[in-house]
DNA sequence: TATTTAAAGTTGTCTGGACATAAGGGAAAC
DNA sequence: GTTTCCCTTATGTCCAGACAACTTTAAATA
């Protein structure tokens, strides 16, 4: 059995997470099992019941644990997709099936923007949109059409480094200048692709895909992106993974 | 300023948490300003710090407060969603959008069911499909078509129970049978539609629209339903809410 | 034998305390 | 005037213990 390292700068709690998910990943604690009962983890890894506690709600909340009362802890089955609703950016979704991400910056202008972008991003009268206009690539083939608006003193930094989208994505940029993304609203339907669309994109003009709107927001809960995707045809699948609050 | 009652049978953690909802939703507490620290909601309050933690960090989870080490606990500004990644079924959304939902089951049977549904529904060799084919409507209009499995000796209420699902959901013959929808996967892309939904929809075969395939995971992780669903044109949008795994 | 009761084990809630870590402000030193 | 240091206050982590509520098992009872 694993010990816990008092030593080590991460918290206690923190430690026997990582110890479980390791356990429950390779499998030594099988699905639908009971894992040891709290007291029994406390005796086991000399911690507090509430550093077990902790540790615990945790795994609970990340899908991984369910608890009974009066009867016990025990394993979820494995799903196929583990994470739950995880913000996962254009970007990251093209490296996971395998394919090099880029991108081409069209327009990077700042602008008053319209009054449903400027509601959307909660601007007030002197405040104004940072608006880039973007072909997402993968492999160097055109994938996705995007325009994303940003409020503009806020997001001056952005506005600065806009360069550097050519390849990189636009939430790594936010998060380097701490406009980390925490909350993202998408809206989806299917739509039609423009003539400039279509023409970028390569496709038909008039082909259906999927239009994507969405609004990115802060920890604070201050919005701080709104942009609108087009995903050509059948190429493109959204994956989400929805849970009941209780 | 209102007291926590010890009578309630509701924990104190629950109750502190509902009055500071209600303080937040009021606007008694404005976004971005600090609530009282937590000693001090204890001497409020007259509950331990725990007490105080655990209320706020189920606040911080629901997106309604932040933390900030060393300075302070604060109100999130409110989103135009706030709810996220809520599992709400379609007859809920239909509701939502003040129409009157319904549903006109096709075909109620019992088959083996393809490889594909078969491992989307973790079945062993014995184990048959319930398949539920159905038109879903909003007031009397046809917005999609769905195509429902389950697994059949784990749901065989549910097979019995089919008659009432004319005009309820799903989700919620589920729930009264103890198959309650926890966790929910889908997968969304362009599709058109076959000759049969062009016809049951009333509308030219090989229109584009969205193509669901869901999947349904019970607090244990076992998948309990899978569900393809077809809504045409641009009727219908989706939302979703997604957020940062920390 | 069948039923009821009691006990043991589990998670849920709550207490009061302790020290660590981070942020900010003000006093002291430069 | 500027910087440095310390004190205060905030949240973060951790502890030991208590009782409540729920479940299962086993003993006691009818």
């Amino acid at each position: 059995m694993p010990t816990l390292e008092r030593t080590n700068p991460l918290p206690l709690y923190y430690q026997l997470k990582e110890v479980l998910k390791q356990q429950i990943r390779s499998g030594h604690l099988a699905p639908h099992t009971a894992i040891p009962s709290e007291p029994e983890l406390v005796a086991n890894y000399h911690v507090s019941r509430a550093t077990v506690r902790q540790a615990l709600s945790e795994l609970v909340h990340e899908g991984l644990l369910y608890r009974q009362h009066g009867k016990g802890t025990f394993v979820c089955e494995p799903r196929v997709q583990q994470t739950q609703s995880e913000l996962t950016s254009l970007t990251e979704e093209i490296q996971r099936r395998g394919k090099r991400p880029g991108g081409l910056l069209l327009v990077s202008e700042l602008i008053r923007g319209s009054e449903a972008v400027r509601k959307q991003l909660s601007l007030i009268d002197t405040e104004q949109t940072i608006r880039l206009e973007r072909l997402r690539t993968a492999n160097d083939i055109p994938i996705a059409y995007e325009v994303d608006y940003l409020p503009y003193p806020r997001a001056a930094s952005i506005y600065q480094r806009a360069k550097e989208l050519s390849d990189g994505s636009l939430y790594n940029l936010m998060n380097s200048e701490g406009l980390n993304p925490y909350i993202v609203e998408q809206k989806i339907r299917v739509g039609t692709a423009t003539v400039r669309e279509a023409e970028l994109l390569r496709i038909p003009p008039g082909e259906a895909g999927l239009h994507f709107t969405s609004t990115a927001f802060h920890l604070t809960g201050s919005p701080i992106e709104y942009s609108e995707t087009f995903f050509p045809g059948t190429q493109y699948d959204f994956h989400v993974t929805l849970r009941v609050t209780k």
